[in-house]
DNA sequence: ACCCATTAGTTGCATATGCAACTACATCTT
DNA sequence: AAGATGTAGTTGCATATGCAACTAATGGGT
């Protein structure tokens, strides 16, 4: 029982390490494409994923949990590039969808191969298809009760 | 193959997830409890354990993975809140050691209850002991590749 | 011994982030 | 239908972060 405890706390410092290294490298491998950072890919998949390619400010702040102030001002970043776009929604008037654009579509286009580059070599290819699975499973359950309760 | 290649791309979406979501979650704990933030807690941590308490700032900024510069900082803040000491070093008269203090071994004794009960919470209690091997195991190697070549 | 490339660490600058306060609108309660 | 309460999103402010340029010291090659 201790010996699990003791894994278990193990597993979230490695996992604590594992996240911050391939994060910097992703970074890196994205800017030295002269690609937008992690941050910009997460939030043009969140509303190519979407509905329509839009939701609304706080869906998407919660989906990359981010705090909504921070949020407005990535959202800005992002429209200023013109790969999103502000709408005004018909029902609520204080608030609006982010709808990704054209070139936002093309953008994320544009990050994946790199992206995924990374993932592979850095990330996938170290680990066998059933720890990805554990990893998945367990992690999911872990996300779920974290924000279901 | 492809059945598995999508599961390991599926492992990493949900670890960005489940570290971003989770870490939200222990910062608000620990500010809560009016205690420092999880990067002061990492370097408390790396230097408690070191050799004699103390690592060079690039040791150091290796081992939290962050910038240097960004080191250069935080040890800032954390030798103006008494927790570290810079000194020189015999040998290089370039750099320092950095050495927790009495006050900072004090500050991560306080830490770790609050943070230890965050981890158990949302992570040790949904994760079997086999899961927590599979992602010990796994990104321990893929943090070694990552670092090591 | 001397220069050159390298390494340690800090700083200026631009950008990113969170919290709390704010405005505007919506909704609930009575 | 009016006022209280809550929600959507933005902004001011303080802090945090990375990159590139900088200073200082080391070490290797000749």
């Amino acid at each position: 029982m201790s010996r699990d405890a003791d894994s278990k706390l193990h597993a979230w410092a490695v996992l604590l390490g594992a996240h911050a290294t391939l994060v910097e490298k992703i970074e890196a491998a994205l800017a030295a494409a002269k690609l937008p950072p992690l941050a910009w890919y997460d939030v043009l998949w969140e509303l190519e994923k979407a509905e329509g390619g839009k939701l609304r400010m706080h869906q998407l702040a919660q989906r990359v949990v981010l705090s909504r102030s921070n949020l407005t001002r990535l959202a800005d970043r992002l429209e200023n590039a013109g790969l999103i776009r502000r709408v005004d929604t018909a029902h609520d008037r204080r608030g609006y969808d982010c709808v990704i654009t054209r070139a936002g579509l093309a953008m994320r286009g544009k990050m994946w191969p790199v992206y995924k580059a990374q993932i592979e070599s850095l990330f996938s290819e170290h680990v066998t298809g059933e720890e990805a699975r554990a990893i998945g499973d367990a992690l999911t359950r872990v996300v779920k009760e974290a924000r279901g309760s």
